[in-house]
DNA sequence: ACATTGTTGTGTATTTTATACACATTCGAA
DNA sequence: TTCGAATGTGTATAAAATACACAACAATGT
């Protein structure tokens, strides 16, 4: 109860406000940052996109892209500026997982960051800022990270998980056309589990969604597959809401 | 690029930080507050908890249970303090859903609020604080409401629809023991959408998360049905995660 | 030119799950 | 006793998931 006759006391109780800025002004204030995770995808394997942590508590460790929100800024556009200052890439899937506020997250004090997850197609976007030793690093072979990102990326990589099974995200980290075996290596990765190849294609044959642009791989030593774009003007025209109890 | 530069200007580039304390003190700092959507239900309708808001510039309409975010308390345990402090309840299943943060969202100034949804028994908990005109009010009946709290309760009761489908959360609606007639009514007015009666008692029936506990209903005008009360235990223990592409 | 190797592409049988649908039973109320 | 209204149950059908095998193809090496 304390708090609410704290926030009480600059009117009387059962009175309404008529200045909400000077109410405002009676709150506590929190430093707040958003944490970046990047998904890539390279040689069938996922990877994450890290800088090395500019604090000496954090000795050698990695750390997700991350800044302080600015005065007015939305969480959103604090999220993608992040992602442009730290890669040059504009115009990229971004999401909002959610936040971590634990007291002692950070070794300055309080600081309550959101987590942003992105997924980028490795190959079509060379970095060009290197700054902090910026690069991709395989997700399964992080256990240390500075602050609570190791908690963070675990949190996102489940969440990714989930997201791809429900939602077309994975094409977002394969080039614009890519072969059935591309795509099926991408969700295996992702969800750390092997797939029955005719099942899998079976599957997303009968979605579909992909759209068999008659070309073949170049490049590989056997006998190149064919390729395919995803149709993602027909996924948003039938995008369904299904009921289906499930637990 | 401004902001990183403006976080090195207290030291050099390339040197690692000593200090993370002055680190922090120079993030912009922002009012942070938590809003409860608590669901609740009865008489067959999907209801929320509501006050009357404060501020003049929203007279009459409804707000969100919010308060801001005290100094080292974790979002979590906000959230928990302000259903207590509102509701005078305890040990209730709480959960974050997501940020808003539009710098217009409140009319004091910038505030970021991160919304928890929580899932109330109303016959259970008689409400003992009744401020602010506390009262239930039925989700489908609302359409303005203070600050950004529509868009807000709106996500979470979407947000309600998937979770409630993935997982048991709808029995913290309803009594301990409970009729499959209750537990369906409580599905449809969640999913808006009216399901085959013998189809949903069989799917329930299939899971094998219900006991029958061998009672009936009495105070129904009509045959009672039997009652039964949901298995946690068994449902904790064989959760699984299954994977199924689906989109 | 040919055999070898590894991957692509396809089909079918089986099981499981979802959906659609109807009728006798039970209790309360009149 | 009868009526009304909801309970409890089963079956047929369709759709989806799963398990599993083999021929066609392209590249490579000989």
């Amino acid at each position: 109860m304390k708090n609410i006759s704290q926030r009480m006391s600059s009117h009387k109780a059962g009175e309404l406000v008529k200045d909400p800025t000077t109410l405002v002004e009676t709150y506590p204030k929190v430093p707040l940052t958003v944490d970046c995770v990047l998904f890539g995808f390279e040689e069938n394997v996922l990877k994450v996109l890290l800088i090395r942590s500019d604090l000496q508590v954090f000795d050698g460790l990695w750390s997700l892209l991350g800044d302080n929100v600015l005065d007015n800024e939305e969480l959103d556009d604090a999220a993608n500026r992040i992602l442009k200052e730290r890669t040059g890439m504009d115009d990229i899937y971004l999401e909002q997982v959610r936040s971590f506020s634990h007291p002692a997250r950070h070794p300055g004090g309080r600081v309550i960051t959101v987590a942003y997850c992105s997924l980028i197609n490795i190959q079509h976007h060379q970095l060009k800022i290197l700054d902090h030793e910026l690069h991709w690093h395989e997700v399964q072979s992080l256990t240390k990270m500075a602050f609570d990102h190791f908690e963070i990326l675990t949190y996102c990589n489940q969440w990714l998980q989930k997201r791809i099974q429900e939602h077309p995200l994975g094409f977002n980290l394969l080039p614009v056309k890519f072969s059935m075996r591309e795509l099926q290596n991408l969700y295996e990765a992702i969800l750390n589990h092997q797939l029955d190849r005719r099942n899998f294609r079976k599957k997303f044959a009968s979605m579909g969604l992909l759209i068999d642009v008659n070309e073949i791989e170049d490049n590989v030593p056997h006998r190149p597959g064919k390729l395919y774009k995803f149709n993602f003007e027909k996924y948003e025209k039938n995008k369904r809401n299904w009921i289906g109890i499930d637990f």
